[in-house]
RNA sequence: CGGGAUGUAGCGCAGCCAGGUAGCGCGCUUCGUUCGGGACGAAGAAGCCGGGAGUUCGAAUCUCCCCAUCCCGACCA
């Protein structure tokens, strides 16, 4: 491809909308160009690209057996109706309506829509196991978009759902799965990790999600160097420490004026945030419960919802609690409370003369003590783990690390084959529900991790197997013949099935050079004096900077000797 | 949804406080000279100053409303 009949408009400037260095350089380097918040427009560099990783994709899904889909965007109501899930997702879930009043959502995900399909699809334990996949928009009506494609509001992503006859099946078709993307995501030059995660919204048991560490990370990572766990905050479990043992204090009431928060009670009472327990007001599906937690942790809102086993879980608002407690926010407490739902996190057993709210306006116990002031039952995991915790399962301390969610695979269990009613014959006749497993992978967010993880000061680095193009030509002809010579290589690289980005422009050295070195292809070759006088061309590798010298016949066969190298 | 910031040429910004009809750098067009690390000169084109309403003889500038974008937070009592 010619670059001066090309649409790859490189800028020197950041774009002053965006943060983090891959959409910076997505933006720089003429990949992307921003629509709208949360909305991006490919152009054909960036296209190119994000074909490498779809093309990945497919043939990693296809040798794993699936089947590609293409399902509609719109997915009629009725189907989430089905699975309860037209109430249950909420308003990230974009809804519209045809002339005649239809009620659609543009499809955040397709489970509904998969399962409805190989409901039809399907009819005997003979047609299972089966894969079924598409690689398709998804639209999500994200509370904040941001860093670029890496939260938008439409992206593309590989979903895959499995169906087999038992567990044993579907732990097997998950397997598949699992090192299907653990082969994705090293041919895209990808370091993941995969940890424990809590499988959301989708429902389901065992999930993995695969990570890409950075610090733009939205998401926080528990992981021990030495036995090799490693989980989301969101699930990560952590060994609780030893009971105290103080001697227990006789209980007594303190005056609080106005001292609510567990900042302002550790000033207050001049004692570590530890000793406190935390006491928060929940409604969980339309119930209030209590949780408690020490002062120093934080309720992890993900464990406290499994425990519950509740669809929706919200902090009460600042009347419900008064009502329910007694107190105005800020005094509530586990003591004297009557039957009120209560869950204690494991680490309360630890405590020993803490303080906690009275149920009362300006008011705490003092020298609280869990089983002697307050019967303690109901304790869980309820909080989050933090650097430092023992690890669950080897007891070391662990550490934090952010990470991209680039892939998420989960046993979604019967959850949608039950509620939508799908069944086959098994071997004796009789109907049969299938188990469900889920896969997903973000395509563009791939594509953003891989530059964040593929860069340096002067632009992209990419790997080979995803970059939009093999080689960057750089022609430095100044005359008319110099320009034919050069066209020679560019053709005879064409030939030869290289994919060229050829820089014919009129511009001068330091600036192609520049290009060259934002958009990052692997190989830089270069036609200049060398090449016009003597016929040598010199090929330069982004990755490592190493040049060589080169003829020109074979060009072709070196170049992709050397590609293969990479 | 709450808080903060910002909207002026394709991009990055100044001008606004102390109102007088818009400027700089990059990019773009033409010509000439240059040409192996973002060249130089000359001449150009390009802006309902985010939108609306108001104050004023006069508004990019002051007031009010709206919209958009970005950042932080989203309830941990």
């Amino acid at each position: 491809m010619r670059l001066s009949r090309y649409i790859a408009p490189t800028l020197k400037e950041d774009p002053s909308d965006a943060v983090v260095k891959s959409h910076k350089l997505m933006i720089r380097s003429g990949l992307v160009r921003k629509e709208s918040a949360g909305m991006y427009i490919y152009l054909p560099l960036g296209l190119r690209a994000l074909r490498k990783i779809m093309d990945i994709v497919r043939a990693e899904m296809e040798a794993a057996g699936a089947l590609e889909f293409l399902m509609p965007e719109l997915t009629n109501a009725e189907l989430w109706k089905e699975s309860g899930r037209w109430e249950a997702m909420g308003p990230e879930m974009m809804r519209i309506a045809d002339r005649n009043g239809m009620e659609y959502a543009l499809a955040p995900t397709h489970e509904e829509a998969f399962t409805s399909a190989v409901r039809s699809l399907v009819a005997s334990y003979r047609d299972l196991p089966v894969t079924v996949y598409q690689m398709n928009t998804k639209f999500r009506d994200e509370i904040r978009p941001r860093f670029g494609v890496i939260r938008s509001k439409e992206f593309i992503m590989k979903d895959a759902y499995s169906f087999d006859m038992d567990e044993k099946g579907l732990e097997a078709s998950y397997q598949t799965m699992r090192a299907a993307y653990r082969k994705i995501f090293d041919r895209c030059g990808l370091e993941t990790i995969p940890v424990e995660a809590d499988s959301g919204s989708m429902g389901g048991s065992n999930s993995e999600e695969f990570m890409v560490a950075s610090e733009v990370g939205e998401e926080y990572l528990l992981i021990c160097d030495s036995c090799g766990y490693r989980a989301n905050q969101e699930k990560a479990a952590y060994g609780r420490v030893k009971p105290h043992t103080q001697e227990m204090l006789p209980l007594e009431t303190a005056d609080t004026p106005s001292v609510k928060t567990i900042e302002q009670l550790v000033e207050f009472f001049g004692k570590p945030s530890g000793v406190f327990l935390k006491s928060i007001v929940y409604i969980a599906d339309g119930s209030p419960v209590l949780a408690i937690v020490p002062g120093d942790r934080e309720i992890n809102e993900y464990k406290l919802k499994n425990v519950l086993g509740a669809q929706s879980l919200e902090l009460a608002d600042d009347k419900t609690v008064e009502e329910f407690t007694g107190a105005p926010v800020g005094f509530a407490g586990p003591v004297r409370t009557g039957k009120v739902r209560t869950i204690y996190d494991t680490s309360i057993q630890n405590i020993t003369n803490g303080i906690t709210g009275a149920n009362e306006k300006d008011r705490h116990f003092v020298n609280v003590n869990p089983g002697r002031d307050f019967e303690i039952k109901n304790t869980e995991d309820i909080s989050s783990a933090v650097e430092g915790d023992a690890c669950p399962s080897c007891g070391k301390p662990m550490k934090v690390k952010k990470g991209i969610e680039v892939g998420h695979i989960f046993k979604l269990g019967y959850k949608y084959t039950k509620a939508m009613n799908v069944s086959v014959l098994d071997e004796s006749g009789k109907p049969a529900v299938p188990i469900m497993g889920c896969y997903g992978i973000g395509v563009n967010r791939t594509m953003a991790a891989v530059i964040e993880q593929h860069c340096d000061e002067r632009g992209i680095v990419w790997p080979a197997s995803i970059a939009p193009f093999q080689v960057h030509l750089v022609s430095l002809a100044k005359t008319d013949e110099e320009r034919a010579k050069s066209d020679s290589v560019y053709d005879a690289l064409c030939s030869g099935g290289i994919e060229v980005l050829y820089d014919d422009r009129n511009a001068s050295p330091g600036f192609k050079f520049a290009d060259a070195d934002l958009i990052g292809l692997p190989l830089r070759i270069t036609a200049g004096k060398g090449f016009f006088q003597n016929g040598t061309l010199e090929i330069k590798v982004r990755r490592t900077g190493e040049m060589e010298e080169t003829e020109f016949e074979d060009i072709a066969v070196k170049v992709r000797g050397m590609l293969e190298q990479l």
